[in-house]
DNA sequence: CAAGAGTTTGACCAATCGGTCAAGATCACG
DNA sequence: CGTGATCTTGACCGATTGGTCAAACTCTTG
């Protein structure tokens, strides 16, 4: 499933490039609305050269989508069911926040595919997110039936997180019209107000 | 601005068609992704036909997303200041999410724009979205200095509840995965969920 | 420094795209 | 019914797209 590793110091700089400049396009403009020139001319190379190092437009895209998946899923991963319930949730949250302040192009990258029906990542959803997901709900089930947290629908409390954390990445432009131009950095007031928010809906 | 009301009963037919088709096409595969093509067929028209009605493919696009505004608006400018403040805002909670249940296509053509950078509603969202949030925003304020519900950012709020609500509608397919195939209406868990967060929240 | 492996590119291709146009079909109406 | 306005379409166009290919260039290594 993985490619193999670039052999030559060449490949290693060029496919590092071409994904770099693809996470650009393709979370710019979605799958459709890029161009393999677009992309072939943010990495610096030719067309004909980019189709050197991948077969494909998809290939690319599906490279970088199964590439990221690891990446996205980790602050799920690192909920530590030995933890202070409240403490690990808001971590959770803030992480997210982070995650959506830092890697941008990522969170739309992933929003594109799946407001398009999740045609490239469908798979990665059943098999990663889901088990996943099932796996920490039980544990924030039992947090919930030993009396640390509020009684909340742990799947709803999860795509919350995610939808109130990624909405500043996703609808960046929308967050900053409607802030307006004095406002330079939204996260900071996000930041405060999440935590506020999952605080009192969290608590006991 | 507005398009002249079609004059003969073809006309009111067609077009209305070719909406309806348009919205189907571009809210599944963005502006980019959806062809003339497809939306003459899904209307059941000819492709020079289509353009007898309409002069291009962006003059669809824009007719489709500056005639959606309006509704996309309505819930917010139902926000009644006179009211009381924890009940009308668990309404606008409560009728946004309908929305997304209801009107899913247009929630997600919308998305699709923003997460582009919003190209074609920039100026809507300057010129109507926060005017009007503006206003509403003064409205919680005063709420908050009245003691009448916790004092939370009116801003941030508000991205809460689109965020929180949209969600369903954008990211249908991850929820619906995530949920497993038992579940098959996210809404009615939705609506509980949400109801407890945001009286947990507002509550002074 | 040879020589093969690895890399790059200009020229090219078929398919698809948004859009045009002239000619014909259909409609409303006096 | 006839006639002008409205509606419909097959054929076509230039531009763009993803992708190919053979030839040329460059790098590594014995």
């Amino acid at each position: 499933m993985t490619t193999p590793r670039p052999r030559t110091r060449i490949q290693q700089k060029n496919t590092s490039a071409i994904m770099e400049a693809a996470l650009d396009v393709f979370s710019q403009y979605g799958f459709r609305g890029a161009t393999l020139d677009q992309i072939a001319q943010a990495a610096g190379l030719s067309k004909p050269n980019l189709l050197y190092y991948f077969p494909s437009k998809e290939a690319i895209h599906v490279e970088l989508l199964s590439g990221l998946m690891d990446t996205w899923l980790d602050p799920l991963r690192n909920l530590d069911p030995e933890g202070e319930p409240v403490t690990e949730l808001l971590a959770y949250v803030t992480r997210k926040l982070e995650m959506s302040r830092d890697l941008p192009r990522e969170s739309r990258l992933f929003a594109n595919d799946i407001l398009q029906g999740a045609p490239t990542i469908h798979a990665g959803l059943s098999n990663e997110l889901k088990p996943l997901v099932d796996e920490k709900a039980k544990v924030i089930q039992g947090w919930i039936e030993a009396g640390k947290i509020a009684a909340v629908d742990p799947y709803h409390l999860m795509f919350s997180i995610w939808s109130l954390t990624q909405h500043y990445a996703d609808f960046d432009v929308q967050v900053r019209t409607v802030l307006g131009p004095e406002i330079t950095d939204p996260f900071e007031g996000a930041q405060e107000y999440l935590t506020q928010l999952f605080t009192k809906l969290l608590r006991p």
